[in-house]
DNA sequence: GTTTTGGTAGCACGACTGTGCTAGTTGGAA
DNA sequence: TTCCAACTAGCACAGTCGTGCTACCAAAAC
């Protein structure tokens, strides 16, 4: 073998590559021939590592899935419900350029899934994993007085009010800020509250 | 001339024949060749309507956005904000076969735009004229003590929330139902009325 | 009648696509 | 040393892409 190169990272080099042509060029530009040159790789060379283009377009889109969820799995969970909600939810947007990138690659291939069932299965996993975790937030916020009792009609409402606001913030970075964002959080949860609060005394 | 045939008209048949690419194979798959196979035109004839591809494209974009506002402009406007509000935003939600298509082809609009700065300015429009309109409903609402008396902030929740469950409704269109839908309406309107009770009674 | 105009049709070109395939190269194992 | 597996490189093929271009046709204008 030449310089020994874990193939692993290889395959996670060439996602980075991936990524960058989408931000740069679009998702139509994701050729075979593109990412490997963005890679600095040969097209031999990139294929040796993903047999097919389909299976590139599955492990990129899946890698980005797990490093979202792993980034939450790894958050220090806070004991209070307010907090913890504060935490998953800034987790989520686009509040620094990595998770910029993340989200605005995330919605391509959310489109390009659209008529790819591989894909489509994919994000189907990755809509019902954030849905559970909405629905997490929302049942701990609840049993706090936090947040209104019925638990699918506001997990629904926040999961739709969280991915809405990521799609925003991919369509008009300019518009919405990190401070904008983390304001919008604390907005929707003080609703929550509120409205817990109001149906509590009738 | 031959037959005579409204180039107006002409030009709407192609975009559906682009609105039927998109939904049956994807965006990546609307090619010049595959658009005039769709419509039953030659290539030549085609590109005698449109010039070229991103013009035929713009176009597409920019029929979608239309037909929307006008059939936002040609609704009955309740007196009521409350009926006024849920009036707008059914009419904005994939209810019926023909939103469901618009949902779609919008939403691989919108990802497609991300790299392609003609578009993005279309789609920047749109985003502009929705807010506006979700604002206006806002501030119906708020004037007749039925939302909190923060007009900004509520419209970005609404707007949010609106954009999040059209996404998730195009993603999902198994979960979620035209019922589903018109009762998510009802709970987030509900939810701004109690908010905004509580909040005046402090 | 001829000319003009609006529309249709499709070939040709060069560029790009995904993938099959062969050849070569390198470094550790036998 | 020989051998082998991992890896790199890139050519070849068949197909698709957008667009430039010419040819053709029918009806309206002259």
């Amino acid at each position: 073998m030449p310089i020994v190169v874990d193939p692993v990272q290889r395959r996670l080099d060439v996602v980075a590559a991936v990524v960058r042509v989408i931000r740069r060029d679009g998702m139509e530009h994701v050729s075979v021939r593109n990412v490997a040159r963005e890679a600095g790789l040969s097209m031999g060379s990139l294929r040796h590592y993903f047999v097919s283009q389909s299976e590139l377009m599955i492990f990129a889109f899946q890698t980005i899935i797990d490093r979202i969820e792993a980034r939450l799995a790894a958050l220090q969970p806070a004991a209070d419900p307010r907090q913890r909600a504060e935490q998953v939810l800034a987790e989520l947007l686009p509040l620094d350029d990595e998770r910029r990138a993340e989200n605005e690659v995330w919605l391509a291939f959310t489109a390009r899934a659209t008529a790819d069932p591989a894909l489509r299965e994919l994000r189907a996993g990755a809509y019902d994993n954030l849905r559970a975790g909405c629905r997490h937030l929302i049942t701990g916020l609840s049993a706090a007085g936090l947040a209104p009792t019925d638990i699918p009609a506001e997990t629904e409402r926040l999961h739709a009010w969280l991915d809405g606001l990521a799609v925003h913030a991919a369509m008009r970075a300019d518009l919405h800020t990190p401070e904008s964002l983390t304001a919008a959080i604390a907005r929707h949860l003080d609703a929550l509250a509120i409205e817990a609060k109001a149906l509590r005394l009738t």
